[in-house]
RNA sequence: GGGGAUAUAGCUCAACUGGGAGAGCGCGGCGUUCGCAAUGCCGAGGUUGGGGGUUCGAGCCCCCCUAUCUCCA
């Protein structure tokens, strides 16, 4: 038997020698282009050479590429679907077309996989008849196994809005009549359904199997796209001048034929997995339908976690960290259907690393990494089932029938219960669940993220800016930090002006100015601007249009116009304090992914003069110790005084060396990567901010903290150069203050706080033992005096207890005293009266109530209360009134008996 | 960026309508036991995450902050 590692290795091998330069699988993670969650084609890595915007290593390529995608998801478990597949392809970038491909794939199929030639079907486009007279008359598939489909099935993108776009033509396997659906519709009536569908707009129905038939039949095992026009956003079509091919075979499906499987589940590339699950479950595979089901999805979602772990994917609740962390809970869910109620996923991870780890270097390298996080999460979902599980079996106790939609949402919303695995518990308890009821509140709260999405009227500024009528502002302030110029253009109050006097707040667009405008986190620029009639001192510096700097100020003194010659000075200090944070971001960068690992990734920065902060994607918070060792690299870093360098590039050609870039960024056509080298790179990174020259004028970086901002985000704060300077003056005065305060040496703080605080713990005993003392001399006195109504013994009395508490320990001791009756006892705290009461219990059982005493006798001070029958507290206002409350208390009992 | 939930002893969690801060485990001490294990009794351990407010009185109600979880964008 021909194994997946076989298949994958001789069609590389087949295709180069087809001249074809074997490309590496890219990361899952799409290196060159923001707009895209994950790699999920072959092509994907190569987009840039079929766009025009760079030129490939070679015009033919071919490659096995990690693929990922989110769309069939919860379709995954079924026979076909899949989340994470490889995909094999051969490239053709503006070199071969449609004969080559085909004849390519027809030799492959049919020598090296030595398929059967009359098991082989090919689909083309209705309108490809280019295609078709090629597989025809220069193959020589008969016409019967030749079939045309519309644009649904046989026609490829653009990706996007725009781009590239085509016919395909497919293979497909035909697994033999008799796992058909029906008999064949023959091609010719087959086109005429699908010619009559375009122009209807109806679908029609086909009577009968056919190659992209639903039933099991068929394998599509390749799709070749002929990227021939390139389409617009208006959606006009335009021949290419060199059109390119790009195929995809699954290698998965490709197993399947090969092995003679009846799908990918059964190939060796998800045996060992699926043998792994049935073994930690105790079951068999292929026994029944659910079992098999609930198998395939943990040995799928457990081979996608890998590698996307693999590729530095860390779960979270956001973009790719969102979808990874719903493909392992998916494989968890299911996993306790199978009575897996224990961590199991991590087992199953760790044959996947195996089976994979010889071909994907990545696997191997991030075993253990791979692993922790798998078990973390794997932890995680544990608890979050543990603490809806109660909140949901109460739910199901109140309803009766439906379970309403809206606790389905509440329990997902909040807890991040399943609503999956709700409807599921509901239904083992005889009750419906109201899934629409669910949709509709999921909308909802859509629909309110969006509202709340901040409208600032952006709009409005944007065309201010616009109608000014200026493109670009020329930045220098890469090399220059003051520099003259050209008033281009002036805003006051947001309108256009031809004049700011003093006192004005104004906004100031210059011809070229040396102002770094904020972005990528690094704040704006303070300076000057002054001309020949008056200054503006700016506070910030904003880019509100690409390529357009404003400067936001004041008119200092005198006034300003449109067209005045000016000298823009920037702020040198505050300047060159930014850079040294911004520089230390990124020393701080490198050296987090390379004390935690690679799957360290930027989400978010802030550089300011005076601190930076840095977030970042990573599981779990930085124990003391790795915070340590990030704080000695980067200082480490920084007193080797790399060079810090910059180059202007391609986005896509700094990516592919390595350097890091911000995944929700828009770059432009050139990018700016700076880089701290010392030979050996250090740290490279796409970033338009300034920076120091070299990395010895950080000066030193110290680490306010780390913190969470949400699940799998981390945030680490910083200072360097004069603000660590300042921290270190500012926290050496207060350790001294202390010790003048405490009136010992620096070193001995600690023992002296220690024994500081012993001391207070033992006056605090002993103060209380004192209290207790005299406040039981109180109550002895208090004694004396007991009463006798109507039989019941009263204690009752004013007190010098500073606390209701103290007056309830003096109430317990006289308890002690007197087992059987009603004691009531007053005191002034804080300026207001209180009382406390209590009544036996055998009194209780007389029609007594503490309670009632309490209040009743509060309310002679202006005040309530109330409590328990036997024990109860009360309070008012007029601290004179004390004494008559407690006379009251008598006549009160004597009125209850 | 917006919403929801949670925060109580070292750990896991109780505490009704606002009215005496508790349990189990763990820890310490003293026993029973040949030993391991088990077990009995006693004990320590709390600014109820922090701050403000309402109230006679707040673990509980309201506001702000912090941390953690979670959903949406």
């Amino acid at each position: 038997m021909i194994t997946g590692d076989e298949i994958r290795s001789s069609y590389i091998q087949f295709f180069e020698g087809k001249g074809h330069l074997h490309m590496p699988s890219a990361s899952l993670i799409p290196a060159g282009d923001p707009t895209l969650l994950f790699t999920s084609a072959g092509m994907v890595p190569f987009k840039p050479f079929f766009m025009g915007e760079q030129t490939p290593p070679n015009r033919r390529l071919t490659s096995s590429q990690k693929s990922f995608r989110t769309t069939d998801i919860d379709e995954v478990g079924d026979h076909k679907h899949l989340t994470f597949f490889e995909m094999l392809g051969n490239f053709s970038i503006g070199d071969y077309f449609k004969n080559d491909a085909v004849a390519f794939a027809w030799e492959l199929v049919t020598t090296l996989f030595k398929l059967p030639p009359e098991s082989i079907f090919v689909t083309i486009h209705l309108d490809d008849d280019e295609a078709y007279q090629i597989w025809r008359d220069e193959v020589g598939v008969p016409v019967e196994r030749i079939y045309r489909y519309g644009d649904s099935d046989n026609w490829w993108g653009p990706a996007g809005t725009e781009g590239p776009t085509g016919p395909c033509t497919e293979i497909h396997y035909d697994g033999g009549a008799e796992k058909g659906c029906a008999p064949m519709v023959p091609p010719d009536r087959l086109t005429e359904i699908f010619l009559r569908e375009r122009e209807t707009e109806e679908p029609q129905e086909i009577p009968g199997c056919h190659p992209n038939c639903d039933c099991e039949r068929f394998v599509e095992m390749w799709n070749l796209v002929f990227m021939q026009f390139y389409q617009d956003p208006e959606r006009n079509r335009t021949p290419l001048p060199a059109p390119s091919v790009d195929t995809g075979m699954g290698l998965e499906r490709a197993a399947a034929v090969l092995q003679n499987k009846p799908n990918v589940y059964e190939t060796d590339l998800f045996r060992p997995i699926i043998d792994k699950a049935c073994e930690l479950s105790d079951k068999t595979y292929g026994s029944d339908r659910e079992t098999d089901y609930a198998l395939r999805v943990i040995a799928e979602h457990a081979r996608a976690a890998s590698f996307l772990i693999g590729d530095g994917v860390v779960p979270g609740n956001e973009g790719r960290g969102y979808v990874l962390r719903r493909v392992i809970r998916r494989a968890i869910r299911y996993g306790r259907r199978l009575g897996l109620d224990q961590p199991f996923l991590t087992s199953v991870s760790e044959v996947v690393l195996e089976r994979f780890r010889t071909v994907y270097r990545e696997l191997s390298e991030n075993h253990d990494f791979i692993l922790r996080v798998v078990g973390l999460e794997e932890e995680r979902f544990s608890r979050t089932i543990d603490t809806g599980l109660p909140i949901l079996e109460a739910e199901l106790e109140r309803s009766a029938g439906l379970l309403s939609g809206s606790s389905i949402f509440q329990l997902y919303d909040t807890y991040g219960f399943p609503p999956e695995l709700t409807a599921e518990i509901a239904r083992e308890n005889g009750l419906e669940a109201d899934m629409d009821g669910f949709e509709r509140e999921m909308e909802a709260q859509r629909e309110q993220s969006r509202s709340s999405q901040g409208f600032t009227g952006a709009m409005e500024i944007h065309t201010a800016y616009e109608n000014l009528g200026i493109d670009a502002t020329h930045f220098v302030g890469y090399q220059l930090m003051e520099r003259e110029s050209r008033i281009a253009a002036l805003l006051v109050e947001g309108e256009a002006a031809g004049h700011a006097v003093q006192g004005q707040q104004v906004e100031v667009i210059l011809e070229r100015s040396p102002f770094y405008a904020e972005s990528g986190g690094q704040v704006g620029d303070r300076g000057v601007i002054s001309g020949p009639n008056g200054t503006v001192r700016i506070e910030d510096t904003q880019s509100p249009v690409a390529g357009l700097i404003a400067h936001r100020g004041i008119v200092e003194k005198g006034d300003v116009s449109l067209g005045d010659a000016v000298i823009a000075t920037v702020d040198t200090g505050r300047r060159l304090d930014a850079a040294r944070n911004h520089s230390g971001t990124h020393l701080l960068h490198a050296s987090l992914r390379s004390v935690l690992g690679p799957h360290v990734r930027q989400a978010g920065s802030l550089v300011t003069p005076d601190r930076l902060r840095f977030d970042f994607s990573h599981v779990g918070a930085l124990t003391a110790d790795e915070q340590l060792s990030v704080q000695n690299l980067a200082n480490d870093r920084v007193r080797e005084n790399l060079e810090v360098s910059t180059e202007e590039s391609t986005y896509a050609e700094a990516v592919r060396e390595g350097a890091l870039a911000f995944f929700g960024d828009r770059y432009g056509d050139t990018v700016r990567v700076v880089k701290m080298s010392n030979g050996e790179a250090f740290s490279v990174e796409v970033c338009g901010g300034t920076h120091v020259g070299a990395t010895g004028q950080v000066g030193t970086l110290f680490v306010l903290g780390e913190s969470s901002i949400g699940g799998g985000m981390r945030r680490i704060e910083a200072v360097t150069g004069r603000g660590a300077e300042e921290l270190f003056i500012e926290q050496t005065a207060r350790l001294e203050f202390l010790a003048r305060r405490l009136q010992t040496p620096v070193v001995d703080l600690e023992s002296r706080l220690d024994s500081f605080i012993q001391d207070t713990e033992e006056l605090r005993n002993r103060l209380a033992a004192l209290e207790r003392g005299s406040l039981r001399a109180e109550a002895d006195a208090l004694l004396d005096g007991t009463m006798d109504i109507d039989g019941v013994k009263l204690v009752a009395g004013r007190t010098s207890a500073n606390s209701a508490e103290a007056m309830r320990e003096m109430g317990d001791f006289i308890k002690t005293r007197v087992p059987s009756g009603v004691i009531c006892l007053g005191a002034v705290i804080n300026g207001n009266p209180q009382l406390v009461a209590m009544v036996s219990s055998d009194l209780v059982g007389r029609g007594l109530h503490a309670g009632n005493l309490a209040r009743d006798a509060a309310r002679v001070m202006g005040g309530g209360g109330g409590g328990q029958p036997e024990m109860a507290q009360a309070g008012g206002r007029q601290a004179e009134k004390l004494d008559d409350a407690l006379r009251q208390v008598a006549d009160l009992v004597r009125a209850a008996l």
